[in-house]
RNA sequence: GCCAGAGUGCUGGAAUUGGCAGACAGGCACGGCUUAGGACCGUGUGUCGUAAGACGUGUGGGUUCGAGUCCCACCCCUGGCACCA
């Protein structure tokens, strides 16, 4: 009989549904291990064969588990809700609602399951149920009430293509323009009012914890470098002639001798103090102060004249294009506020100056400039014409002038700074931490690049946030007993750009009583980002009720035609069960992109650290093993959408089926790298599946005769186990693929020397123990990575389903072989090998004896005088001449 | 600019503590079997050389009996951050 993949798969499929083999006891499990892969959105292109690394890898790795005794949980969702699956909606012509209820059923119909993984269907999460977004929504109260979410006016970034503010994580930078994560449109900045949550509160905490997780390097990296922590000190500043001050944020306080000026951020309290005063009157111009400041204030003449300058400054600043700061470079504009902060430390008078090249959400807004050790502050200087000190001596040694960026030192041994002349700038900068604070100017503070996370979007496919805006009493959430707010049927669902969400269109919807004093109220018309109904998801799973498939209960409770619901059949108070999730969470393994190392895996993050600090669950971390998987690569280029080299798995699944498919992608290299996906490549895994099985159904009743034969071939056998079962163990996919298919071919080469004996007829009745147990081994091993094959050929000569077999063990002393090569080098290089016993290959004298006995050992020793020997017992010996 | 990782045949990639570089695949070539083959089986395949042999893991140096692996300098690529004080 012939390999048939598709056969056999849709068999074993129906087989382990019927039979439910990989259900579990989600109440009762002896050893729960909640094995998770990301879940997608589900977009109408379907899976795409990128998707292929995570499901492989992550079911791979159950299924190994299983084997080793686990009761392996591995759920399954659809992340439904967001612009990403509306937006598709839009360029199909067809309203979301309708347009996912196709798509989830393709993916799960007819891709997911045929992939043979382990998903537990019955536990689907579905983000737009009303079922699980009453809880999204139900989250967001509790943040609310827990004072970490707020509206506020601030700075945000707008898409104009989506027509919704975004938060700063869901912006990239692609050369040199921030533009939107998801359609690559170039931002705009916009000061609006928005929901956000406090993750900023949580800073060092998602810092401090990531040393604790067992996650892949790169994604911790990536969330260091976001949270972006920074110790320094704020020194305050009084300003000459006022009672205002200027506080300071530096990392640098030993070069602050050499402070020549202060530039403060167009946004800075103090800039909008100086466009109050209705003439500089308090500054004083003339001679005596002129000596060091010239063209920026010489065109001082006309106060008014001056305000208008720093008020229009500022409005340019602050509504500057994408275009206009790239044009722009590095190149410093700025204007002079007339006002003179004082240097405590030596009494210089440092102007202050308006920069955009200042940010005014870091640190205090506002930066004492050391032109001589900071290369921005040079070119401000250079730009203003400000006097440049030096006070850092570099590794030349030049003490000279700084008049180029050359010339501009950051490390080194600080002079013309008094007491802290001769020091090593981190000696110096503890140093003067210590004098400043001592002496009340200034204090050490933390600071992190991290902002505020803006929850709000303008749009219509999100759960509505639960909140009420009363005339009289301000902002209330919506009582707990009335979620969800279901999210309206509106047939016109575009986003308007007008920044509200299309929600606002419907007055009758917005109209609500105030849960506060009853009086007329309106309700929060904007959605929540996508990104906090993942933040949870993995929360839900063990706790889905397993009752029927969601999918049913979905289409039961909200069909596409059903403008609103009337009946829900909810959970009572949690969208968990507390029994349930102490026992499976956190998750202990999670796979999935990079691409989400600053989004949802933050996100998830600091939801879990602020439901622990809530009460309502004991643990701070959600994932305690995170792996980043890499990604596929075709023609060249990054498999994507955007760039339209995406390959639908179907193809593949229909012509060489599930298990070549899943082996194929865990083959082409190492896991957190990804590969280069081909046609002829993934032929030629096909081609191994069906040497297995050709081996396997021709070879059943194979003797073999030779003791020798059989001993080596059971070495053989343990080292493939070991090698395997530490390979899945860390991941190495491709390495453990390769050593099973090194344990294949020499079966196969045993399988095709003339045994029985010397070439006689097979014995069908006479089975050998050996060969019995070298084979199933291969299936045992061949099973988590494709589990089709090896069920299928397990029902042959086995018991019972090969998934719930115990995984082989390894015999460390089978692993010895019985004869070893040992290696012979004449001054490093390899000139003879010789095999002897094992045993033997461990003592120095025997195979110093045998090397020197060596023909070509002898040619290349004549006539020279041995030095020294090296020997590595058991594999080589080093003879120095 | 800063941080991190990588650089190995025609290609994807493999190589415990420094110890036979190129495992396992793909491709290609030749052969077998075939009416035929994009099926199957076998052989070969780092470079130069008829050969012995020499050279060979981005470049240049170093440590060592011995370096893909360790150290120094540089080049290049990939990813993250980026006017972050």
């Amino acid at each position: 009989m012939k390999y048939n993949p598709k056969k056999i798969e849709a068999k074993w499929a129906k087989v382990w549904d019927k039979k439910r083999v990989f259900k579990v006891d989600i109440k009762n499990a002896k050893k729960p291990f909640y094995n998770l892969a990301m879940f997608p959105y589900p977009s109408a292109e379907g899976l795409h064969v990128g998707h292929i690394i995570p499901y492989s890898g992550v079911d791979t790795y159950g299924r190994y588990l299983r084997m080793n005794g686990y009761d392996v949980f591995e759920p399954m969702g659809f992340d439904a809700f967001g612009i990403h699956s509306e937006n598709f909606a839009i360029k199909k012509g067809l309203h979301p609602k309708t347009l996912i209820s196709q798509t989830t059923r393709y993916f799960r119909e007819k891709q997911m399951k045929r992939l043979g993984t382990l998903f537990d269907w019955d536990r689907e999460v579905n983000t737009t149920d009303p079922n699980y977004y009453k809880w999204t929504q139900w989250l967001f109260i509790q943040m609310y009430k827990h004072n970490l979410a707020e509206k506020k006016k601030a700075p945000v970034t707008y898409c104009p293509s989506c027509k919704t503010v975004l938060s700063d994580e869901q912006t990239e930078v692609r050369e040199q323009v921030t533009v939107c994560e998801r359609c690559k449109t170039p931002i705009e900045r916009r000061e609006m009012e928005q929901w956000f949550f406090k993750i900023t509160k949580y800073a060092d905490k998602l810092l401090a914890n990531l040393d604790h997780i067992n996650w892949s390097e790169k994604t911790k990296r990536a969330q260091r470098n976001w949270i972006g922590k920074s110790e320094g000190i704020n020194i305050s500043y009084d300003v000459e002639n006022t009672n205002e001050k200027i506080v300071c944020f530096t990392t640098r306080p030993d070069t602050n001798f050499g402070a020549t000026f202060i530039v403060l951020a167009p946004e800075h309290e103090f800039v909008k103090w100086v466009l109050k005063q209705k003439t500089l009157s308090n500054v004083i111009l003339g001679s005596d102060s002129d000596s060091r400041i010239d063209s920026g204030q010489a065109r001082m003449t006309n106060n008014t004249e001056q305000l208008k300058e720093i008020s229009s400054y500022v409005k340019k600043a602050t509504t500057k294009s994408e275009q206009e700061r790239i044009s722009e470079g590095r190149d410093k504009t700025g204007v002079f506020t007339g006002f003179y902060a004082i240097n405590q430390l030596n009494h210089y008078r440092m102007p202050i100056y308006v920069s955009d090249f200042v940010i005014g959400s870091f640190g205090t807004g506002a930066v004492v400039a050391v032109p001589a050790s900071d290369i921005r502050d040079f070119e401000f200087a250079k730009e203003f014409n400000i006097p440049v000190k030096r006070i850092i001596v570099g590794q030349d040694g030049k003490t000279g002038e700084i008049n180029k960026i050359e010339d501009v030192c950051e490390e080194g041994t600080l002079i013309n700074s008094e007491f802290l002349n001769g020091l090593e700038r981190h000696i110096a900068a503890k140093k003067m931490i210590d004098y400043i604070e001592q002496k009340g100017w200034g204090k050490r503070v933390t600071t992190f690049k991290l902002r505020d996370w803006c929850i709000s979007r303008q749009r219509y496919w999100g759960p509505p946030i639960p909140m009420i805006n009363c005339p009289k009493c301000g902002w209330n959430p919506v009582p707990e007993k009335d979620l969800p707010v279901l999210l309206p049927f509106i047939k016109d669902y575009k986003p308007t750009g007008d920044g509200k969400s299309p929600l606002a269109k419907n007055k009758k919807w917005m109209k609500v009583k105030c849960p506060n004093c009853g009086g007329w109220a309106e309700r929060e018309t904007d959605v929540s980002d996508t990104f906090l109904d993942s933040a949870w998801y993995f929360l839900r799973y063990p706790s889905v009720d397993s009752a029927g498939p969601a999918s049913a209960r979905l289409a039961r409770s909200y069909s596409p035609k059903a403008k609103t619901r009337t009946t829900l059949a909810l959970s009572p108070t949690l969208p968990w069960d507390p029994s349930i999730t102490s026992k499976w969470l956190p998750v202990d393994m999670y796979i999935g992109g990079n691409e989400h190392a600053v989004l949802h895996l933050m996100y998830s993050r600091f939801v879990t650290m602020a439901l622990k600090d809530m009460g309502y669950i004991d643990f701070a971390e959600p994932f305690k093993r995170f792996f980043a998987h890499g990604l596929l690569i075709s023609e060249g280029a990054k498999m994507s959408k955007s760039r339209g080299n995406v390959v639908n798995p179907n193809i593949y699944l229909d012509k060489y089926g599930a298990d070549t498919l899943r082996m194929y992608i865990l083959f082409l290299g190492p896991y957190d790298a990804g590969g280069d996906f081909r046609d002829t490549a993934i032929a030629g895994m096909y081609r191994f599946l069906n040497r297995v099985w050709t081996l396997v159904t021709d070879h059943g009743n194979f003797v073999i005769t030779e003791e020798i034969v059989s001993r080596d071939l059971l070495v053989t056998m343990h080292k493939t186990i070991k090698k395997v079962t530490e390979d899945i163990n860390s991941l190495h996919f491709n390495t453990a693929i390769s050593s099973i298919m090194e344990y294949y071919n020499v079966l196969s080469s045993v399988a095709s020397s003339p045994h029985p004996p010397a070439g006689g007829p097979k014995n069908p009745k006479f089975s050998c123990a050996e060969w019995d147990e070298t084979i199933k081994t291969l299936l045992l091993l061949l099973a988590p990575f494709a589990p089709f094959i090896s069920e299928e050929l397990w029902s042959t000569v086995g018991e019972s389903s090969i998934h719930n077999q115990p995984w082989p063990i390894y015999n460390e002393k089978l692993l010895v072989e019985e004869k070893v090569t040992i290696v012979i080098q004449i001054n490093g290089k390899v000139r003879d090998k010789i095999e002897l016993k094992t045993l033997n290959s461990k003592l120095e004298t025997e195979v110093k004896k045998l090397a020197l006995e060596s023909e070509k050992v002898k040619t290349y020793l004549s006539g020279k005088k041995m030095v020294k020997t090296i020997f590595v017992p058991g594999k080589l010996i080093n003879l120095v001449v």
